[in-house]
DNA sequence: ATAGATGCAAAGGGTTTGCACTTGA
DNA sequence: TCAAGTGCAAACCCTTTGCATCTAT
């Protein structure tokens, strides 16, 4: 990725606006207000770009399509919105997950997702 | 599911013989062992209405396709090996996870899930 | 006997890719 | 100019479904 494309500008624009993380679904509907002959194509080739760069890095979720935030935040988890389907980041962290597993195992990583009702959907309830 | 055909048999079998989560592919793999014939769409099918009659759960994992367990065990949290992709139960939680939401989310849920080497994994290196 | 279950192959849904056209540098 | 990037449509992969056949009861 060399080429600042509008297309491209257009992908950075939309995270500049959001923080929390963005299915491709999300990044091509918000790009398209910005770009509207955005394609899918070019989303999917542009962000696994811009991840590959460390402009973004994917968040996984359990039964969720891959989502992209910014890369480079400080180390976080992440809260899944079972109304709005929205992912947002959260802050701090538990302690004590590395003895979790048992002996023997090697721990390298952990991941903490909550889920329940964002603060516009609890309100909407 | 009413009738306990051979194939289902074969199933359930699978699951006698693993405690950990397996995926649909693994499912296959191991029921094909007891009955040569068993095919894919009968487990997607079969599975699905395990999940339903409560005999299995599914384990949603970031980033991997859903897996499947026995129903009704304790409340549990599972480990990823990222040499083998096996998925292991893990005994214990932690503590404090719904204070990890912003003012005003209802926290319903958590997951947690290590990455790492699982016991095999880190002896082959 | 017969409704439920199976296996195959086709259809779906999401993601990737080949290729001719467009465009940033 | 001209290689990188784009958009389209076809290809892919995993999952689901339609349908003729098989089988548990």
């Amino acid at each position: 990725m060399q080429r600042e494309t509008r297309q491209r500008q257009a992908i950075r624009e939309v995270f500049a606006r959001h923080h929390d993380p963005l299915s491709i679904g999300e990044i091509l509907a918000q790009g398209k207000s910005f770009l509207p002959t955005l394609s899918i194509a070019t989303v999917y080739r542009a962000v696994r770009e811009m991840v590959e760069e460390k402009f973004l890095t994917v968040v996984e979720l359990p039964g969720r399509p891959p989502h992209y935030e910014r890369a480079g935040k400080h180390h976080h988890h992440h809260f899944v919105c079972r109304a709005c389907e929205r992912v947002f980041e959260l802050e701090g962290c538990l302690h004590g997950w590395k003895s979790l597993a048992p002996a023997g195992f090697q721990v390298e990583e952990h991941e903490i997702i909550l889920y329940g009702r964002c603060r516009e959907c609890s309100i909407t309830a």
